[in-house]
DNA sequence: CTGTTTATCGTCAGGCAGACGACTATGATC
DNA sequence: GATCATAGTCGTCTGCCTGACGATAAACAG
């Protein structure tokens, strides 16, 4: 099949890396999993796995993410699938001597999803849990010993991505279930970026720009106080003007 | 070496793929190469190659952009070099069946260059040359021939993350040598984006942003018209507030 | 009924961007 | 040398957006 010289080019592993995001009890959460094999066995890790030999990279990283937690991704140019998460490649990481064993080059994708119930222990993880990136990626110390491989790094990478990524997009929205509130997503925003927004510029911003919320009808009493009208992600993909990350 | 079964997972091939930009005569260009050996033999393409087996992703595409251009890349992360162009990780394509010899991932990564004399024909390459962005992407018809592989669409991810990211950050430095002109910046940014700018709001807005600009101290006069100031580009590598690419 | 919580509407001042006038300093042309 | 064309630089003004609040509304807990 191969017309290439087979000693032309070094083989390599090619797998998929996973960093699922949600927000849980006003914290941002990564989806890990605890090794259960060396290297790193006992060490928590992103899910992941190998990429099949006539599989496309999204699709094995929606495999891996089903897999895992039995979310259906909803890939942005697959516009096909409903009520699943976002789900966008994050980078390639590929550093000889990542791993241990072999060349392994590793394309890691980032996914944001609603708050889940807790998450199914499945393939090789011996069990998975949701964990604050703050514990996650806390600088050693007394840290719970630090993710396997490179994974803190493409962790960080993630959340990097992600808190950029709804400064000018409606992406935020993928943290909320289907129908949410303008205090929901708020509280979001302040767990993604980690401040406190006025919640009377939060509310004229989202509800001032053009298809980034429409309304479904509804009002709920979920968070308590006052009844919140209910909305659904609008149309908008991206948000001009942008919301504003406050300074430091 | 191998702990692992190899037949757990399919070899792969791991290339790199370069998107190449600069600004040559108002317009912006991607580097090209004419391809010396089937598929698509004749055809242009990106640059690429693959990557070593002790190699690093970043510096495999920094081994190749040297190689093709002579150009010394200058990554974000290892600020070292100096005098060399900006390179970045761009995405990975591993679509099955993208190259019809077998399975190869491509790692592509985005180079932003000041504009250069020729460049030199290097490596398995015939000849290479700039060519708009506006040709290589226009839609088929008259258009001499795609880009080899899926080389249309790396470039054009490409085009739209520099598109993108000299909005939000200094980058569209990395497309004037070491010292230029307000104008010489205002026409980076016209190229880029395909729109006119106001001459005063571009030079009140980038003169005011702090960071972003300092004065290296002469004047040049190589545009014709009153003298110019010369600037550096300043420490700054995230604008705050962000330049504003006009609507449609 | 009162206090607490959350949602929602208004107001006001400061800052920034777009539109554009005016002036300056070069080279090119007559 | 006067004039013109070209490019750069400084100002002004107006409208919009944002941040910092005050105020009101609608639920629940005691």
């Amino acid at each position: 099949m191969s017309p290439y010289d087979p000693s032309a080019f070094p083989p390599f592993a090619v797998t998929v890396d996973l960093v699922v995001l949600t927000v849980r009890r006003h914290a941002l959460c990564a989806l890990v999993v605890k090794r259960g094999e060396p290297p790193f066995q006992g060490r928590w890790a992103l899910p992941g796995g190998f990429v099949r030999g006539d599989e496309d990279l999204a699709a094995a990283a929606a495999r891996e993410l089903s897999e895992e937690t039995g979310l259906c991704a909803h890939d942005p140019g697959h516009p096909g699938a409903v009520n699943g998460a976002h789900l966008e490649q994050l980078a390639t990481y590929g550093d000889p001597g990542r791993d241990p064993r072999m060349r392994v080059v590793s394309v890691a994708h980032l996914v944001l999803a609603p708050d889940l119930p807790a998450p199914r222990a499945g393939g090789d993880a011996n069990s998975a849990r949701w964990a604050p990136v703050d514990e996650l990626l806390a600088p050693a110390a007394d840290a719970p010993a630090a993710l396997a491989f490179d994974h803190a790094r493409i962790l960080a990478d993630g959340v990097e991505r992600a808190r950029s990524k709804i400064e000018y997009s409606s992406l935020a929205t993928a943290f909320c279930p289907t129908e949410f509130t303008v205090g929901e997503l708020r509280r979001v925003y302040e767990a993604v970026w980690g401040v406190a927004l006025d919640p009377r510029n939060f509310h004229r911003k989202v509800t001032g720009t053009p298809g980034f919320l429409v309304p479904a009808g509804g009002t709920t009493t979920r968070q308590g106080g006052r009844p919140a009208q209910l909305f659904r992600a609008g149309g908008a993909t991206l948000l001009n003007p942008p919301m504003l990350r406050p300074e430091v």
